[in-house]
DNA sequence: GATGGGTTGTTGAACGCTTGACTATTTGCC
DNA sequence: GGCAAATAGTCAAGCGTTCAACAACCCATC
């Protein structure tokens, strides 16, 4: 019988602070992005992270590792980025169980279009209330929790965005 | 024409680890509840907030500003919660537009036996990664970030989980 | 060069959420 | 008192996600 360990009344606010606050921001980058580009933030991070290639383009499985995506989710999303002709599926040359996704002209365009927005909607939302020194704190704080989690913070701090 | 302000390269950074750190965290919270009570977090946090009213009840619209939903969400929420057994909607004695969300003692058993597992995945994820000092860094930040979005950081922090 | 197990990606159903329209009730104002 | 505006809550349709099942392919081993 493991002992649950309760959380401390400060552990308690910080828990309810941290909960609501990431919801709200998280919610208004979605809010804008569907205004702005008409697409969900989560999408948007698609095209961000193939523009960020030579090719603009990368394989699904590849994609849905950097998205932190399942592959299923990936793969409807790519279908419907498909339907507004943002992104291309393709053959994988050396394996033919791989498809690519390839950022078209017209996908890079609504790319350059939307970020500016976004951009500024992170600055407002995350920054902007934060001193320097908080921010550093806040930086290093994401990459224990993510280490705990298993994640490699480097890797995730490296994507180019 | 407003210059857009971009980001720099250590906020890119920053900016990487938040949305990946926040993500995981809440999606580690839901599969946990998900698994251990067969709900949903945001449904779980329903029940916290009727159980720490002393009649185990509230009206939905103010249910609906503390869980920080949409009154449409909390409906369908609370609907499934009640089909569950868990929750009881009552007509509002003073108000006749009014609703009460009330917590039933299937409601409140169930929230017993799931509460020790969801906080140990809070500490486990959240807490036990940082020093203690950035936790109250963090909790600074987010009230700040909630500041910012016009939230009332006092009342959210008040609030009994 | 076959076989079996792992990988890659897609699909359909179910679920939760949002939006917008709608009903019912209350409140404020003349 | 009567009427417009605001408030409370629900509901249907559409969107995005997950889960489970599946088809196609790679490759290590024999």
């Amino acid at each position: 019988m493991i002992e649950p360990r309760w959380l401390q009344d400060e552990e308690k606010s910080t828990w309810r602070l941290y909960i609501s606050a990431t919801r709200l921001v998280e919610e208004a980058l979605d809010r804008q992005m569907r205004e702005d580009a008409g697409i969900p933030h989560s999408y948007y991070e698609i095209l961000v992270h193939l523009s960020s290639e030579e090719d603009h383009s990368l394989r699904m499985s590849e994609l849905a590792v950097r998205t932190l995506s399942s592959k299923s989710r990936l793969s409807h999303a790519v279908s419907k980025l498909e339907a507004l002709g943002w992104v291309q599926r393709a053959a994988c040359p050396n394996d033919k169980r791989g498809q690519l996704a390839v950022l078209t002209e017209e996908g890079m365009a609504a790319l350059v279009e939307a970020a500016p927005g976004h951009v500024e909607e992170v600055r407002q939302r995350l920054f902007d209330p934060l001193t320097v020194e908080e921010q550093a704190v806040l930086g290093r704080a994401c990459r224990k929790i993510l280490a705990a989690l298993g994640e490699d913070p480097d890797r995730i701090a490296a994507d180019i965005d």
